[in-house]
Parts: C-alpha cells; structure tokens; sequence
DNA sequence: TTGAAAGCGATACCAT
DNA sequence: ATGGTATCGCTTTCAA
C-alpha cells in the first residue's frame, strides 16, 4: 500500500501551508509522478483505471497544477498582456471586458497594463519581458522601436486601433477614414455647408485619421478649410473648443464633426446649455465610437459605431493563431463603421 | 576560461528563438551563474567590479531574467488578481485603472478576470489558483465558501466595496448607507416629502446598503413607505422605472433617489425628455457614485462620490502588507462618500 | 565575496 | 500504458 515505507513526516507547528504537488498525488495514488502529470494533460495516453485512482487522490489531497512550473518547462506562460493607453476613455473599458472574456474562453490569462502617458510604454515593455507572455494586444500607441522588441523576442502582437503603416504588424482595426467621411457624406447631403472639426491630439492616430478622412471629404465637396480646433477627448475639451467656435469671428459653423462621442457630448451641451442653440435645428453636431452614453436620451448622438464586438473576436483569434502557429504571416483586418443616426445632427444617410 | 571544455553547441537552422539565460551571462562574463543571479537580486552582496562585468555581459546579450522561473523557487509571483463583476458599470474603468497603476508602482503585475455573471465566480477561481498569485482584490460578490478558499490557501484578500459581515474577511468599502442618508437628509430639508427609490439589483450588496441606508433615514423623518423600484444599474432601466412611476395611479413622486448614476440620468432623460417635467423645478433626482458623465452640463447630478483614488490606495497597501506580513491581522476600512451638489435636484446641503 | 550544487514543480523523452 | 530521469531558469544554502 502506499505510504506504507514512508517516513514520518514531521510538520512544524507553524508551517507555511505548502501547496499539494504531483509528489504528493503520486505517492497517495501510489503511482508515479509522472503519471500523475500526465493525468492532467489533455491528450495523454493513460489508462482509465489509472486516471480514476489519481483523480481520486488529487480531490482528496486538493491539489491543482502548479502553472508556473508548468510554464517553465512547456515555454508556454498562456499569458497575454493588454495595453491599453487610457482605461477612462469611455470606449476602452467595453473592448477590454470582451477580450479578456474571449480570451478568457481559450484558457489563456490577461496581464493588464494601463499605460498614463505614452511615455510610459517603455516601461511597461520592461515589466512584461520577464513574465514572457505569450501575445499581446496593444490599444496603445507604439514607436517602431518597440515594435521591433517584440520581433526580436518573437512575440507575437496585434494592435487595436492602430498600425504602423509599412511595418509588418498584425493589427485589427474600424476604418476611421471612411467613418469620417461617411458623416461628412450625410451632412453635407442634408444642406451643412459651413463645417468645423474638432479634433483628437494629435499623438492620437486613430484621431488624426478620422480628421484626414473628415478634410479629405470635405476638399472633395468642395467645401474650403474648415476650422481644425484640437482636442484631447475629453468632455471638458469638446466644451470649450465648442464655446470657442461660438466666440470666434467668423461665421459660426452649422455642422461639427468630433473625434469622439465624449467630446461630441461636450460640444453639445456647450451649444445648448451655454449658448443656447437647438441640435441639430441650429447646428449639427457629430461624435464617432458609439459609446453606451451616446445613446442616451439627451444627446442621441449621430455617430458611426466600432463593430467592437467583431473587432475584439478578430485581435483574439489572430493573436491566437500568431501564438498557435509561429510564422504566420501578419495581417491586417481592417473593419468598417455603422452609421447611428440620431438627432443631435440633420442628417441625410 | 569558461566555455572552453563544453562541447560544440550545434544549433538547427531553424532554431526557436531562445531567450538568454543567466548561464549565457555567466559564460559570456566569464563568472558563475549565481553570481549572475546575485547581480540582479535587490540587496545582494556583489562586488562593483563583479557588478559591472555582469551588467556589462547581460547588456550585451539582451538579458533578462525569467520571471516565471523565479516565480518557481521564491513562491511568490508578483502577480494579483483583480475581479470584476461588470466592467461596463461606468464606476469600474476607473477604480481598475487606479488599481493597476498602484500594483504596478510596488512592482506587482495584474492578471485580470472580469466576470460575465457572480455565477461565475466558481470557474474564475479555479483558473486563479494555478498561477499562485500572491493576493486578490475582489470587486465582485464571493460567497462564504468562496472565501473559504482563500482562507485554505492562505491567498491574501481584499474586498473591494463589498464584505461579509461577520467574516474575517479585510476590505474597503464607501459608506454607501450614510451616503444614502446624506441624500434623504438634503432632500428632506429642502422640502421633499414625496419620495421614490430606484434600488439596484438585489444581488448587489452596494445595492441594498444604499436602498437601506435611505428607507431607514426616510423612516426616522417620517415619511412612510416610498415606492421602491428595482433597477439593474442601467441607464435603460433608470429611464423605464422613472416612466413607471409617471404612469402609476398614486401621485407621482417629487424627490427620487437612485441607487447609482447612470439609472439617476435615465430617470433625468425619461421625467425631462419624456415627460417634460424639469428638474429640479418639478422633481429631484439624485444619483451615487459620481461618476464622470454625472457631471455633464446636461445632468449635472447631485451624487455621493466615492473617494477612488483613496479607496484604492487604500485596497492596494492592505493588500500589499498582507502579502509582505502573513499573518496580519484582517481589516475594514470604510470611507465616507463625499455629497457632490449638483443642479438635479433641490437640495440643501 | 564567490562558486558548486540542490532544489522549485511541472513536462518530455526514453525505455520497459 | 507506465516509470525513471533529465530539464526548464532561476534562488538559495553551504563551503571555500
């Protein structure tokens, strides 16, 4: 019988509660160890009998494999890092829950990193190094340097919502540019002739497209340098660059196209609140992402939504082959928004 | 010299790209592997001429220390885990941006689980344990049994604006009772004697704390049996409750109290929008939590705001000495909610 | 201060 | 199908 030759074990009375190994299964089942290693692995070869006596012994003693050891050894960590570049952008945290639940699905854990400043991605880089990740996925802007760590470590990596142009990186991403124009097509079909942009930062490259698409269009139609003001996202950006637009010489502008929804919702509430002008009877107003709050009641804002939900199954399952099968080629999947009307803007789709 | 004796290393043309080891440091600077790993241990005693040689061979060959592997013999990972029951609540991104930052600046990494439903809760701990990560913080409901887990594998915990009463259990809560009370006291004060409630889902203890903390309050003062309407969080549920109690026979309410701010900005847009009420001028709505869009022109909430950053410092320096002090003894701490005024509703503060 | 050697808890390969 | 043994890449005694 097992443990019949053993030794007393002597335990300290204050001992440190050690996890229960294989060790410890094989000698209760009376098995060896490797057996025990083997039970737990998916697609062995094992016996019935034998899997039945080390089953039992591992709910008896508690034991649950040790997935440090087990990276160490396999060079598989199932760990994937998420960057992300500002968790409180009201669009991030949706496409955050959903990756790590689709990740979540084929057993692979989420490493967060929630960078403050762009500045912060070299170190961030640093701190996932040392727990070598399997993948990642980055919402966060990255310098081509940075690309090229991960290619020197054969890492494999997906962006969300950006892309290096010319550099060999996968990445999945909404059409910004055709978005932008999209809402530029719409006013413009519905009689805006006088437009303003109010733009993302300009480190932002998802914000510098939707505001290229957005001139591009306009220049096609004709319509001469409208004014650019730049933003950062925020609320309390979109407000006063809309108030600015009001205190400005010029003409006042009758349609505004935003980078965001955030901001969009700013300049709303700036046109009607502080200066007291009917959306869209007055001016129209924009917002691109189609976040929860752009739905609400008092701004049903017109915007074009990411398809997030497609967006995130596709960064999963292409970083999943990149991690599955080293050496696939790189690939961009580049998705197109859905127009939203609502009735912050006249609108002709 | 080191290398010498060792036999050819013959490498396969299509070789797996290793990383460097510390014996390839080692042989590279020409000392020996422990000294290598002693170099890169905090406050360990090397010499600076060892140092600099070490450094000097792990700079060359890009060196950098496997976490995973170190993980192994210290037993500690330097890994939390962070739950979340529902990542869309707009009260979450933040309170997770906060936490990861702090963890991140005491040089721990955060491996996160969102959970779908509390049903959940089982499968997500079962795929915590395996990575023997070194505490949780839990922003989600766990049952006793649940705890009870980590108590058998003495995985430090902290709740995370949740407890269980008469558990030894730590966390850190915002006193959402006496934020509760705060409202109906102003509310009252300011004349309302008329009152409606817009509660959270059942199962949410944050939940039934505010409803509580308000019915009592409402008791003390006098006023009998307010209508309580359950909410699930959502702004569409906000909205639809606000429209039920439009519509019920009985006179309609002219103080309403909802458990978080999203559903106060849907009972808002439905009293407002919907019924072309104004508020405050015909009825008062206040909210909790105070979340970002609960400062919107257009809202302008009257809210209790939790202290995040306070609360998180807070989850993430009880968590940290737990970890770093078996054996410390459990606590709670409990923080005031801090009353927000805002245009909402008629309150006196 | 430095180096040799013994683990940490698994997997993988090789006999049997 | 099963067991023995080397190994993953580090940290940690223990001698020197």
């Amino acid at each position: 019988m097992a443990g019949k030759t053993q030794p007393e074990k002597v335990v300290s009375i204050k001992a440190v509660k050690q996890p229960v190994t294989s060790y410890d299964v094989a000698r209760h089942a009376g098995v060896s160890q490797s057996a025990v290693s083997r039970c737990f692995k998916p697609g062995a070869s094992v016996s019935a009998k034998m899997r039945e006596r080390v089953m039992t012994a591992a709910k008896e003693l508690g034991y649950e494999p040790n997935a440090i050891a087990r990276s160490l050894i396999t060079r598989r960590s199932n760990l994937v890092a998420i960057l992300i570049s500002n968790l409180t952008n009201l669009y991030y945290p949706e496409v955050l829950a959903e990756l790590t639940q689709r990740f979540s699905a084929h057993g692979v854990r989420v490493l967060l990193f929630s960078l403050k400043s762009e500045a912060d991605a070299n170190e961030t880089l640093q701190q996932i190094w040392p727990y070598r990740v399997d993948g990642v996925v980055a919402a966060a802007e990255l310098s081509p340097d940075h690309v090229g760590e991960f290619e020197k470590r054969d890492v494999p990596l997906v962006f969300y919502n950006r892309h290096l142009t010319g550099a060999p990186v996968s990445s999945v991403c909404c059409d910004q540019e055709d978005g932008a124009r999209q809402l530029v097509d719409g006013l413009y079909r519905a009689g805006h002739r006088t437009f303003a942009i109010i733009a993302g930062p300009p480190e932002s490259a998802v914000g510098v497209e939707r505001k290229s698409g957005a001139l591009e269009r306009l220049d096609e139609l004709g319509v001469e340098d409208p004014p650019v003001l730049q933003g950062d996202y925020s609320y309390e950006s979109g407000f006063s660059l809309a108030d600015d637009l009001m205190n400005r010489g010029s003409a006042r502008p009758d349609a505004v196209i935003c980078a965001n929804d955030v901001m969009a919702i700013g300049a709303l509430d700036a046109f009607r609140v502080k200066h007291r002008l009917a959306a869209p009877a007055d001016i129209s107003v924009v917002g691109f992402d189609g976040v929860g709050p752009s739905s609400w009641k008092s701004y049903d804002l017109t915007t074009i939504r990411q398809p997030v939900r497609r967006m995130t199954e596709a960064a999963v399952s292409m970083l999943m082959t990149m991690i599955e099968e080293p050496g696939s080629p790189h690939e961009k999947r580049v998705f197109s928004g859905i127009l939203k009307p609502g009735t912050s803007a006249q609108f002709t789709a």
